[in-house]
DNA sequence: CTGAAAGCGCTTACAG
DNA sequence: CTGAAAGCGCTTACAG
């Protein structure tokens, strides 16, 4: 009978065949010393139920019942239980997000918008970042969807299969936010990587530059930063001739400054035909910046330089640094406000939503 | 009736009447079409402890039930509820860390030393941001500490009392990071941001600065910016002049460069016999020294400029940037630490602990 | 508006 | 090593 047990045995079949009535005895097993609901209800002399909605739904509960449970809550010092909570009712506040890293501005920017937007509803955001590591996602997505969330937001739109799969079977409003270009699990929030790539070609060729160089930062892990390269590299295609340096090092906040910085004097020495480069990132960007001012390099004299994602001190530099303004803060916002809006039940604008991009052209080009 | 019943009528009601004594008939509630633990009992043929235990503790079980499970888990795709797991066991993995922005590289690298520990650990970062608004953070713990989390960390060791009385209620261990100075409410990992702008302060002297401006932003709720202002002040007192300068503006990533460049022609011009500012951070020392490079300022012959943080940027300006390093990775690890040993019940080698700092000058002063 | 009962999906505590 | 029972602290669904 062990082995072959099977199917309908659902164990919640809990039988209570005890000998007599029903009622079996009782052991406890609080750990914590915490305040509970049903605390509440017996310091105010009502039911566990009244403190419930007079929690969660006051309008619910009459004025006098209400303010009998409002001042024992306070006066126990009573915390709801989530966890509890988010059991009963299957539902919890809770809003998993995931990024690549934290030590990118972007993404922080990205990460705000969506903080804001969401804790404006009375959600909670968590956090997740994979240290751009597909595998990584994939276990942080398993375990995130444990904490049976509304709705779930992930940067990009390349993920591992099982990754895919789990969410599209969460049976919840998926975002996958930062770029464009492919169909979404569920919703996409972004802008398009290649046209930006392509942009910068258009402006680096109306400028008069015909030997450019595009620097990224480990690129194996950036698909974003590969994307604007192909855009750039296609566009230029018969017009201008482009090489890919793909640099080493510079990992953690700022770490893009100084590859920027090393990367300068290497590349002139190497490749010194070189009219203009265009970098994965500001930062990286800045850093050669300082780079050519330190050594006296002319900028755009001797080389041109630009960047991407219009951070502030783009607008500083001397000369500014050309860059393509991406609307991070937005990006957030908005797909905060898709998940919101689905997790409401109602249906947002749109799907899928292309915020775009700005040319900033600057002195350094 | 019909017309106030509302909120969540659901779909899967599988009703399994039983006609016992003391049964009453059941009703069910599953919302979600989610795989349960009871579920892969039932596929694997054997009770569900078990498939708990195969979960949980893969030594305590036979290999051969283990794998069983092992293949029902994989084949149904079942992903443990871990709001139910929490409830029972009232143990969570989540640990919450609570910050003032995410726009400040300075938490973020804190925060990031602090993931990377945890997560070795198999715990799980929930984060919150208050805005630098205390009255926001108490309403953050007090919602995170309704998850009943193993530990807490939260940024400084200023709180509402209300805050305060409620982690130290709360009876899990609290790490409070960022400065050192007055009595944890448990434990504390950071530096004298005092000492920080005494040794500032010393620095300037030695070089032969006698008239000092330190510029904030937003300093009322800036406290640590406060500190390092009290220390620079007095050790200052009696040998050189000193003044405040509390700019405003500049929010979000990057704000800081802004202010710092709106500033220096400001303060040059209404205090022209300024010799040194310090900043109270590097952005904005860094946004200072590009205007002075943009307009030909002499750094440092007609103004010294100093920062904090110690960020990369510092020392690839021309001049560099003189600054103090502040050891973030280190007090997110540390910090970590501490509260990782005390959730495990051990006794962590210190309490409290003051990483330091190093005072990295710059050719900007 | 108010409440008694049952159940959410797990784990603990106990027993074999 | 394995399992039956009870319970974690809430909310839903139903009934007065």
């Amino acid at each position: 009978m062990r082995g072959t047990r099977a199917r309908g045995a659902t164990a919640d079949e809990a039988k209570q065949a005890t000998g007599e009535a029903c009622a079996a005895p009782r052991r406890t097993r609080r750990r914590r010393a915490a305040v509970t609901l049903n605390e509440v209800a017996a310091g105010a002399g009502v039911a566990p139920i009244a403190v419930s909605r007079a929690l969660n739904n006051p309008a619910s509960v009459s004025p006098a019942l209400r303010s009998r449970i409002e001042q024992a809550v306070e006066q126990l010092g009573y915390v709801p239980n989530r966890m509890a909570g988010a059991l009963a009712s299957a539902r919890t506040r809770v809003i998993p997000v995931i990024v690549p890293s934290l030590s990118n501005v972007v993404f922080v920017e990205v990460i705000e918008g969506i903080q804001e937007a969401v804790e404006a509803q009375g959600y909670q955001m968590l956090l997740g970042s994979t240290g751009y590591d597909l595998g990584h996602e994939a276990a942080l997505a398993a375990t995130l969807l444990g904490w049976a969330p509304p709705g779930m937001m992930v940067a990009g739109l390349r993920h591992e299969t099982r990754t895919a799969t789990l969410l599209r079977n969460a049976g919840i409003p998926i975002v996958e936010f930062m770029e464009t270009g492919r169909a979404p699990i569920d919703m996409n929030v972004g802008l398009s990587h290649v046209r930006a790539g392509a942009a910068m070609a258009e402006h680096l060729l109306a400028r008069g530059y015909r030997r450019i160089g595009f620097v990224g930062l480990r690129m194996k892990d950036d698909y974003r930063a590969r994307q604007r390269y192909d855009g750039l590299r296609r566009q230029l295609a018969g017009k201008a001739a482009v090489v890919l340096f793909d640099r080493e090092g510079g990992a953690g906040q700022g770490g893009g400054q100084q590859v920027g910085w090393d990367a300068l004097p290497d590349l002139l020495a190497i490749t010194p035909a070189l009219d203009a480069l265009f970098f994965a990132n500001d930062e990286m960007a800045v850093g050669a910046l300082l780079r050519a001012r330190r050594d006296g390099t002319d900028v755009p004299g001797r080389i041109a330089i630009a960047g991407f994602n219009g951070l502030p001190i783009a607008a500083l530099t001397t000369p500014t640094l050309t860059t393509i303004v991406s609307p991070r803060k937005q990006i957030g916002r908005e797909a905060a406000a898709m998940l919101l809006a689905r997790i409401a039940g109602r249906e947002p604008t749109t799907r899928r939503l292309d915020v775009g991009f700005t040319l900033e052209a600057g002195g350094s080009t």
